[in-house]
Parts: structure tokens; sequence; C-alpha cells
DNA sequence: GTGTATGCCAGACTTTTGTCTGGTATACAA
DNA sequence: TTGTATACCAGACAAAAGTCTGGCATACAC
């Protein structure tokens, strides 16, 4: 009656079938991956999913529709773009962001994607209109690049700490380094990922 | 009984948990919208979303679980990424590319990634170590910044067209210019986008 | 043979999820 | 006042989707 099926050869395409369903669109029902692969019973495509769980290829969350994933999901993020960020609103300016980018990550960061303004940073390669993304964290080590919040506009320096204080330095000899008091100068994030699109 | 909320604004805070929703994991259930809103009824929540149908910010596809999607979805395809490109073979570069990019892109277009090598084009904001995303086309116009095979590697120039030739311009002033004869250089495609990975 | 593993099926049960009917309270305009 | 709209709730029903028990057939090792 059942037609002889070479071991681990379905199971191959049943992966490559939820791969792309999980990466193009939604991830599929047990009934669906039953359906596109004529299996007369649900049974047998929950084997299919349960084994490539077990092998680790698949997680899944235990009850819920669609909840089979990718191991290490690509870990595809999507981060508000913001347009300019101004004294203090940066929950704000999240909030009225100008469109989402697609970020690698490891998902349980606090991203977001800033539009460059200025010159300053162009001995480090990144020029205006270029967008940065930005980790959200309080303190960077010397050296990072970050955004901070100095006078009542975000502005992207290289972070140097001298002693108790900081510095915030251009990479453009016609700039010069901003040497701020404590009080006036907040750090947004490091800048963790430069893009430049060419085009649209 | 009922606390007055102002016309629209809870609606927009599920619209903007749908979307975040959708674009970082899984689109929710009507109940998981109950749920995050602490509505005590479903019919709330559905309320809610089936507005947003109707004024065409989400759509749906009835009946199944987790239906709710975004209009117009950002597109997010997955590029490979390339390591280095050797005479002739961008088809076998693409087999064994070292991973995968997530990319915006409108879906029809052939493109991959490539890691840059040499400081030809700093002037450009394109340093070593920065990732390209390239287009596939044969043909680009005057100014256009290219990947080419001359020779045996790949390279990244700015493109000009002179007459009926072609010349390769590295943006470096320690680099000189390319005049390739027809045979010798083929256009892999156009850089649309250019990226830098600041850590990891 | 026996035992074990895989691949598949039949049918049912249970939970999750989508859908629906009818209701209350507030605000606003005719 | 009446009517209409929004925002929300209560409780239910029905479909979808996850889960489970038991079974059969083929292959392979002991």
């Amino acid at each position: 009656m059942t037609p002889f099926t070479p071991p681990g050869e379905t199971r191959e395409k049943v992966y490559r079938f939820v791969r792309r369903r999980i990466l193009e669109e939604l991830p599929p029902t047990v009934r669906e991956v039953q359906e596109a692969f004529r299996f007369r019973a649900v049974q047998t495509a929950r084997e299919h999913l349960e084994r490539l769980v077990a092998e680790g290829r698949l997680v899944k969350t235990h009850g819920k529709s669609r909840g089979y994933r990718l191991p290490q999901e690509p870990g595809t993020l999507f981060v508000p773009l913001l347009g300019r960020v101004q004294a203090g609103g940066l929950r704000a300016a999240i909030e009225e962001c100008e469109g989402y980018l697609p970020v690698q990550s490891r998902g349980s960061e606090e991203l977001f994607g800033l539009r460059v303004q200025g010159e300053s940073m162009t001995g480090a390669g990144i020029l205006p209109g270029d967008i940065v993304i930005v980790r959200q964290q309080g303190e960077s080590a010397s050296g990072d690049i970050v955004v901070a919040l100095v006078g009542d506009e975000a502005t992207i320096k290289r972070l140097r700490l001298r002693g108790n204080g900081i510095e915030l330095h251009p990479e453009n000899p016609a700039f010069t380094p901003i040497l701020p008091r404590g009080d006036e100068c907040t750090i947004l994030g490091k800048v963790v990922e430069v893009r430049r699109y060419l085009e649209g």
C-alpha cells in the first residue's frame, strides 16, 4: 500500500517548505503542511514537524497556532528609522518614525536607525544621508562611535573617555572635538552598523 | 463605567502593536491583542482590527489564524553574501556563499552581497571590510558604482562611459583608473547599497 | 523468527482562535 | 428629545488548529 520513500527524503522537503514559509510569509499550520504534501493524515505532517524539532532544525511553541519557527532565526528585526532626534524625545521620535529597516539582530536589543546629517564623520566613512543603526545603551567604551544628545540635537561622534569626563571627537579635520560637561550630554547609544542606499 | 478614551487613540495604539508584531515576529491573534490591551471582551479587539482593515491600514485573510497582515509588506529578501568572486564564477560563488543578508527589495531583482577588499573606493565612503549589495545588470550608467570582473578578480569602481569605451575610476588618489579593452572586463552589476558592521 | 525503526494512515479529542448577537455608557449633532 | 457614532463588554458558537491513541506496512538488524 505505502509507496516506499527513502528515509529522511520527505522530511527534507518538509523542512525546506516550512523554512520557506517562515522566511517569506507566515509559519504554516500543521494542516497546511499536510495539504502541501497531500498526506492523508494530519499526524503524518505533525510527525515530520516534531521530528525536525527533535533534531533541532525547528523550534516551536507548544499549543500555539503557527508555532513553528527557525532555531536561530536569521534574527531579522525591523527597527524604526528616525529622521531627527531632539532633546529628550527619543521615545517620541520612535513613535513618529519615518519607516522601518530590516536588521540582523539577536532580538533582545533595542535598536533604531538614524539618518546622518553633517560631514563631521566623513573620515570614518559616514557620509551625510547615510543611515546608522544604533543600539541603545547608556555606557559605551572609549573608541566607540556613538550617538549623543548635546544641547537639543543628536550628533554622531567617536567617544573618548578621559579620566572622569568624556570627549566627542569628529572624524574630519574641519570640525573640533566637543568636551561636554556631565549634565549637558546624554549618550543615546552605540552605532553598530552604517548603511548607504545609492538609489531610491 | 466606561472610562472615556478619545476617538481613535486606542486604535492608533492597536495599529502600532499589530504592526510591530507582524514585522518582528508573528501576526497576533485577536485574543493576543485583547490581552495586550487588557480588553475584557474579545470583540473589542476584533472591532479595532476590523476597523483598521476597513480603513485600509491592515489586510486580512478571513477565518485563518493570525490572518492580519500589512497592506504593502516591506518585501524583505535574503541575498547571498559572497567572500570573493573569481573569473566566470559568479554562479559558483553564489552557491558557496558565506551567509545571507536581509535586504529590502521589490522582489524580482537579482541581488548579491560582496565583501569589499582594498582601499580604492575610500573616497566614496566604501572601506575595506564593508559589504556592498549589488544588483546584477549588464549595463549601467556613467557615474554608477559598479562591480566589474577585470582579469580574474572582481573590483569595485565608479563607471565612466567615454565614447564607445568604458573607464573604471577608483575614488582614492593613490590608485589609477583602469581602461579595459572590451573583452577583458565584465560588469557584474551596480552597487545599490553599502553596509558596514561595526561589531561582530 | 523477534525486535525495532521508519513512514504513513484513521479517527477522535481539546484547545485555540475567529466570529457573532446583543447589550451598556458616553459624546455629539439634528 | 431622537438619532447616530464611538468605545467597550458579556457570553456564546463554530471553525481552525494542536494534540493524541492506535493501527498497518515496509525495511533492517539480531
